[in-house]
DNA sequence: TATTGTTATACTCTATAACTATA
DNA sequence: TATAGTTATAGAGTATAACAATA
């Protein structure tokens, strides 16, 4: 199946594919957890985000509040999250229960593999520089950009 | 929201929000045409391909047959693409219609737009090397790996 | 036996809109 | 008025399992 120029000149065509590339590889490494790869994020910002709330959570994800509860629903259901009473009657504060804690150290393991593996090929150096290349990606900023 | 070293040491990550940022923006540059960044890719290949089956426009856009057969059957409703008779009696030969050839035209160019803009910050040696950085990324090649 | 297209069905992820209870 | 959580509903995208026709 021929690939023409058009398809490969867009850098969001390549970025695409490296994402199924990984992404497929990181799905198949936590199978045995039962929980996507976007779930360990979510369970990666709860620890290293404790008591924050749902809709918080969700922006880090780029999801809105209603599917974030989806989220929390799952991981609550499981028993690897916790709903506490938050800053005000509104709000929940997320916790990672104990279960939780050990569960994301074997599904970080096992995804620290997967990644390893899929960048094998690329030198401590380069992995910087794809980095940097990564996150210089994006509108350029307008001068008069605020911050929220 | 704190994101931890944890998170931004997967390489997996940083590519899963590059990708986001990036589709994003090509989504909202096709609104007009109401066909998402894959149905545009869907497009190219059959345009590149002409006559090739549905199958073989699913592996190239890793689904498989059932879902790329749903695929084509949005882009022939909407008089985009037609079902030929292909080269055995199974097989259909997909082909571009004009009027696809005019909306993928204008697709390109409105995606053209948005990579660029959101590429804006890299120069063309930067460019080169993302695409070799992405290309790199993988498993290693078995020493006895076979193609198909 | 293997392959292509097809159909029916179901699952995941996300979104919108409306409601409630707070603030 | 605005915000957090919630609920019901819907849509996109994908998958599996089966079947018919053909190879």
């Amino acid at each position: 199946m021929k690939q023409g120029a058009d398809l490969q000149s867009f850098v969001g065509y390549r970025v695409q594919r490296a994402n199924l590339l990984m992404e497929t590889d990181a799905r198949a490494a936590l199978a045995d957890h039962d929980l996507s790869p976007a779930k360990m994020t979510a369970l990666i910002l709860i620890r290293d985000n404790p008591g924050c709330d749902q809709t918080a959570l969700g922006r880090a994800l780029s999801i809105n509040r209603s599917s974030a509860m989806k989220l929390v629903n799952i991981l609550a259901d499981k028993g690897l999250v916790e709903r506490r009473p938050g800053r005000d009657l509104r709000t929940n504060a997320l916790m990672l229960l104990p279960a939780g804690t050990r569960q994301l150290e074997a599904m970080l393991a096992a995804v620290r593999q997967s990644d390893a593996r899929m960048t094998q090929r690329l030198s401590a150096e380069e992995l910087k520089t794809l980095h940097m290349l990564l996150a210089r990606l994006g509108p350029a900023p307008m001068p008069d950009d605020e911050e929220d």
